[in-house]
Order: C-alpha cells, then sequence, then structure tokens
DNA sequence: GAAGCATATTGGTACGTACCAGATATGTCA
DNA sequence: TGACATATCTGGTACGTACCAATATGCTTC
C-alpha cells in the first residue's frame, strides 16, 4: 500500500456538511493529492490506494473521495480504469494543461516574464460585426483595449478587445496600468468574471501595421486567435482578437468526451 | 413549471443500479435533456426545473439528476447557479464545442464533405525527435502516415502523423482507404482508444512542398497544428503534424477551472 | 416608498448503503 | 500443464438523508 495511507491524514476535519476550515473537504484532499503528485513523490502511472482505502483513511465518504479524484481527472492529473485502479498521470500529460488564463498567467506558468504597452483605451459605438458577436445593439457603447504583449520585453502579440460594460462603466489607460491585469480590473470594478471562452484559431500574414509592432516582416506568418468570453450568466462580455508572432506557441487538451 | 414535468417521463427505468436498457440512468436523462434542448423547444437562458423536481419526476435520485446536469454543463449546453437554478445556456456557445474528434467528423459538423489523399504509409523506425515525444526507445518501429485532407475537395491541410502500433502490427495504405478512418482503423484492427489529446497551435509559412499540396503561395500563413494523442493508459500512441490553409478555422472551448 | 428582516427555494457538499461491471488473482479439475 | 470456473479486488451507478450557502420573495417596519 502506498505512502498515501501511511501518513496521519489530517486534513482539518470540518465535520459533516460543515467547511468551516474555508475549502470543501473534497477539494481539500484534491489539493492534498495534486501536492503529493507534483512534488513528485508519486510516479507517471503508479496506482493510488482504492478510493475505498483513501476513505477510511481520511475518515471520510467514498463519495467525497470520488469528487475528489473527478477534479484531479478533469484536471489531466489522473486517471482511471474500472477494475483496475486509479493512477498518477505521466507528467508530460500534466504539464500541458491549459484553462482560460489570463495572458499574463498563462507567461509566469512557462517561465517568462510577461508586459504589455497599452496602445490605446477607448469607447466606442458598436458597429455591426461587434455587436453581432457580442449579442448587443449596433451603436451600443463599448470598450474596446488595445495592447502588445510582451515576453521578458520581446513583443510576441497584439491584442485588441472588445468589452461590454455595465452601463455607464468606464475605465481609463491609467486604471488598467494601476491594477496590471485588465480581468483583475473588470472584477474587482465591475464585478464581471468570466466563466469560459470560445476561441477560434487560424493564421494569417502581417499586415503593415502588425509587422512593425511585432517587429516582423510584412506577411511573415501570425497566429490568429479570437475568442469570445463569457461571463457567469453567458453573456458575452468580451471579443479579443489576438495575433502571436509564429515563436508563440498555444498549448490545448482537448478531452475525448464520448457519448458511450 | 416548464414542458419538461408535464410529460410522461418513460426513461425506460431500469431500477436502482440495473442497467438493463443499456446506458446508465443518468445518461438516459442527459439525452433526453440534450434532445430537448437542441430540438429549440427552450430558450436561451431557460430555467429549467429544479433538481428536486426533476428526480421526482423521473422517480429518480436527486443525484442521478445532478450527473446528468454536470455531464451536459461540462459540454457547455447548461449552466448552474447557486440559489438561482440551472439554466440553458445560450446556442452560440452551443454550437462550439470541441472534442476530440477526427477530422472527418469535425467537418462533417461543420456542413462539408470530408476528402482525403494518402501520399504515404510506411514503416521506419523512430528517430531522436519522434521518439522523445512517442517516449519510446529511439529506432524503434513507428508507422507513418501522411495525408492531404480536403473539404469539398479542395485541400485544405496536410496530416503527417507518426504511429506507435503494438509489436509486430502494421497495416498498408488499403487497410487505410477500406477503413475510411484512421482512428476507426486502429480502434478495430489493434485495440487502440484514443482517450485524451495534447495540442499545440502555432503559425510557420508555406515551404515549396506545402506550397504545392495545398495550392497556395510559397510563404503564405498556414496554421500548425501538433498533436500528441494519448491511448486510455495514457501512452503516447500518435504524434501528429498538420499544416492548415489560412481559411481553415480551428475552435475550441475553454473552461475557465478556478482553484477557489 | 425604501430599507430591513424572516422565510422558502435553489444548488453545493457530505454522509451512508447497496449493487453492477470490468479486471485480476486463485484455485480446481481435466 | 493447461483451461476454466470462482472469489475478490477495482471503479461505476443509484438510491437515500441531512445540512450548508447563496438567492429570491414576501412581509414588516420605518
Amino acid at each position: 500500500m502506498a505512502d498515501l495511507l501511511d501518513e496521519t491524514g489530517d486534513l482539518e476535519l470540518a465535520g459533516p456538511a460543515a467547511t468551516q476550515s474555508g475549502a470543501p473537504l473534497y477539494r481539500q484532499l484534491a489539493a492534498k493529492l495534486r501536492a503529493e503528485i507534483e512534488s513528485g513523490s508519486r510516479g507517471s502511472n503508479e496506482l493510488l490506494p482504492s478510493e475505498r482505502d483513501i476513505a477510511v483513511h481520511y475518515a471520510m465518504s467514498r463519495d467525497t473521495v470520488r469528487k475528489a479524484v473527478r477534479l484531479l481527472e478533469e484536471q489531466g492529473l489522473l486517471y482511471s480504469e474500472q477494475g483496475r485502479g486509479t493512477f498518477v498521470a505521466p507528467s508530460s500529460v500534466r504539464e500541458m494543461s491549459r484553462f482560460l488564463d489570463s495572458f499574463s498567467q498563462d507567461t509566469e506558468k512557462r517561465g517568462g516574464v510577461a508586459g504589455q504597452t497599452i496602445v490605446l483605451v477607448e469607447q466606442l459605438p458598436a458597429n455591426l460585426a461587434i455587436a453581432g458577436v457580442l449579442k448587443i445593439e449596433p451603436r451600443q457603447t463599448v470598450t474596446r483595449v488595445k495592447r502588445i504583449r510582451t515576453i521578458d520585453g520581446a513583443p510576441v502579440g497584439i491584442h485588441d478587445t472588445y468589452l461590454v460594460l455595465p452601463l455607464g462603466a468606464a475605465f481609463t489607460a491609467e486604471d488598467l496600468v494601476r491594477s496590471g491585469s485588465l480581468y483583475r480590473l473588470l472584477a474587482t470594478r465591475f464585478g464581471l468574471n468570466a466563466a469560459e471562452g470560445l476561441e477560434s484559431l487560424s493564421s494569417v500574414a502581417a499586415n503593415a501595421e502588425d509587422a512593425s509592432q511585432l517587429g516582423v516582416a510584412i506577411g511573415a506568418p501570425l497566429l490568429l486567435c479570437e475568442r469570445i468570453t463569457l461571463s457567469e450568466r453567458r453573456q458575452p462580455m468580451e471579443y479579443c482578437e489576438m495575433k502571436y508572432v509564429s515563436s508563440y506557441r498555444y498549448t490545448t487538451r482537448v478531452n475525448k468526451f464520448s457519448q458511450k
């Protein structure tokens, strides 16, 4: 039996349905398992103790253990097979996980220093195209933010985003600089939180403006990523057009989702 | 209260834990809800009956209802809010769901006719790069399949894939033609099923060979998508390099996954 | 009319039990 | 020694109960 069950298992148990310690029990367990896995104390494809054993050890329900395992499975850290057990996913799988991170978070994960140059922040009436994707009335006011993103000082991408803010809400380039992150600014100031995004990727040749801003030749291949970000209520809150230089890699994990 | 609860609710109930009708109960319910949503009988952001009401109506446990709702939430069809209820996601969200489809399935969903021209099928020893990403010994035999993919007859992409087959296994171009789909061939003949994939996207300029095969100019921007496909045991089973013309759009849905 | 508060409703978490289904090890018998 | 049945692991599904937490609603109060 594995190390996991030799430990004390003090999860700061908070009693049935009483999550005094902040996070729900199953998330606490998931965090503990995640830490163990990421610390490297568990090798690739290593067999975990059974759900029943973990439950007994931590004095919790098997259902709670299953929730934790589910969570880590969705994140690509574990995988289960009926009749065999639950295993640690190979590190190559774990390393490439992608979420709806902001550019900053995404870059930090890769070990780079993210920076940005704000080109413009303006309010303007939406044209037909923008209104269409954002599901709003044409000529309704939207906020446009155009930035050049840098990694370790070198320009790697152009972000051009159109935001739907609450009526009358607005901010300036100074606000954005002070906040540091656009997503943080939206969350703290307007209560706007991104729930999920729809992305479309293709390639495009750099035009004259792109070329000068990114320091590449006109006609150079760029990765074009368009995103519609949805709020928690599934209302489009942002349309973003991102162009990246050829060296920038965008990684994603696609799950097989079988109807069985 | 919505239509859902006015129906008879004959889900071919199979009794507790007795899934005689084939699929598990929660999947049957999910399929029913999905059908209702996709038929358009439920509008965007429409409120569903509460989990408890659905459970009573279908004479099943609330837990089973929750599993069905979870499934549809993961697929972007529903979203829930504590204290408010569960709602139908806007159609724009539903339309853009992406899974680990084969190129054929993906194209059919978009209403096109997928075709392919097989350029070569060969067995060869893996070089260092291929062996590295596939986590095998250098010079171990891999199978290479290179194809030109077409939509409605026009070439849109080049697929160049390296496969790790069971010892001694092999197939020819004729086998592939007869099967129609590479994934189907791998599943039926070698029992290889894809569980998930790791993709990396960037842009690249077309070289002379690309240009002639895709009918574009040399230097034209292409979408470069590299994928490592993992088997159910999370062993790399395929490395695939795909280059697409600029008009091809690759869509994906990114979920916010908060640590909370 | 506006503000404050109690209450009912909703999803979220956690407990428990039971049985099914796939995989593996164990044994027995030919 | 080999083939086949069996016991027993594993995760998967389904049932039930209870309570917490966030939201919405109605009522009271000012």
